[in-house]
DNA sequence: AATAAAATTTAGACAAATCTAAAAATATGT
DNA sequence: ACATATTTTTAGATTTGTCTAAATTTTATT
């Protein structure tokens, strides 16, 4: 009843995939979805299903897809939080832009250490969402479920707080950089041109005019 | 000529193990003693040596031990450069004890991102010692070949700098806190007493006295 | 509802890394 | 130098995670 809790490296790829499917569906996930998610064949998920099956991590009845356990949800949320907590980490203190931290990260993650995840945490002042506007879960599991908007959908007087990006281009991480535009910035909307789409907003105390297609790329939070 | 470059967990953990031992006895290792090292069977080293010969990491005569070529050395100390700036990372940014770093380090030193070791070592300020005195090779494989004593080793009136304890209980380490000896101070020996072997040593400008026992428990590096 | 299509599982094989037990080579002691 | 002990390798088995190909179950279509 006791080491059951040590997953191998590919136990928890698939149980992170499980839970991300998961999410999006909200209901049983199907071995084929688990196979294209992990660029893997249909025939190795269900060998590994059983397996997770077999040590709690997921409930399965044969062909009626799979789910979480308490135990797999729980587990998942370790290793997402871990993930987010590092790229994290590589974009504040390492200086790595947004679009080079998930390969990274998908390695960082798997590091066995709660000690360290939860230094790494305080280390970087506890924060709540990752360089993409993803919320990272605390110790206990619990993340803020932002409903996250594209700027462009804010309407008029509606203010939301940056958490991401779309496209994570250089050169639209470049704009952002020069305009001052950083996460956390807190962003009103103020108005909003029919002509061309583009967006009048106040961003740290000063208004700016900013593209239709960069307010379809900024993910900020609703408050 | 090209991907064989990547090289396994367990592939890199041998090279580690095969580095160490090399360095010690400056000569070919023994199949059993690398065995020891790793807690497993001379059986599976023998295997594990002819996959590695085939690959050009060790040239391997049978019966006759084994060593290192030019490749396998360069990627034997870019594991250990890894393993040792993930030690100081832990030590100096996320305020672990030197005791506790190791087993952390041995998981993140298969990370595989040159630009992050790189990124960490600029981050660091491109220390030159781990938190136990062992020095780190740079990114070119090059390190300081330190000639590091005990303190008690030291002659009167000459000096060091503090790299590491051998001793890293908690006791150790909180004495050493308390007392204000940290690593890179430097230290010098102005006098020893022949009766208990206790030192009277100048260190950040002031003169204390510590005894035998605790000069015994600290390396300082010759300059 | 019957049949075709799609999804899923099973059966059997394979590579990596390990083990045990036995055989072969090397080293040691008197 | 010869017998014995030690070291090292080989042979064959095991576990983990994967695959292909075939069989089975579920879903969709007419």
């Amino acid at each position: 009843m006791f080491k059951f809790l040590f997953m191998t490296h590919s136990e928890e790829d698939y149980i992170k995939a499980i839970y991300h499917l998961g999410v999006l569906n909200n209901s049983t996930v199907a071995t084929n979805a688990i196979a294209e998610q992990m660029d893997t064949k249909p025939s190795s998920v269900t060998d590994m299903i059983r397996k997770l099956s077999e040590k709690g991590f997921v409930s399965y009845k044969k062909y009626q897809g799979v789910s979480l356990t308490e135990l797999g949800t729980q587990k998942a949320l370790t290793i997402v939080r871990k993930h987010r907590l590092w790229e994290v980490f590589l974009v504040d203190k390492l200086d790595f832009s947004w679009d080079e931290v998930h390969e990274i990260a998908e390695q960082l993650e798997h590091i066995k250490s709660e000690k360290l995840t939860d230094s790494l945490d305080k280390h970087l002042g506890y924060p709540k969402f990752d360089p993409h506007g993803d919320p990272i879960p605390s110790k206990a599991g619990v993340f803020t479920n932002t409903t996250k908007k594209l700027l462009n959908e804010v309407a008029i007087n509606n203010s939301g707080i940056c958490v991401g990006v779309k496209d994570s281009s250089a050169p639209f991480l470049k704009f952002l950089d020069k305009h001052e535009i950083a996460l956390g910035d807190y962003i009103t909307v103020l108005d909003k041109e029919d002509f061309d789409g583009s967006l009048q907003i106040k961003i740290n105390e000063k208004v700016i005019l900013i593209s239709h297609q960069i307010a379809s790329n900024l993910y900020v939070k609703s408050t």
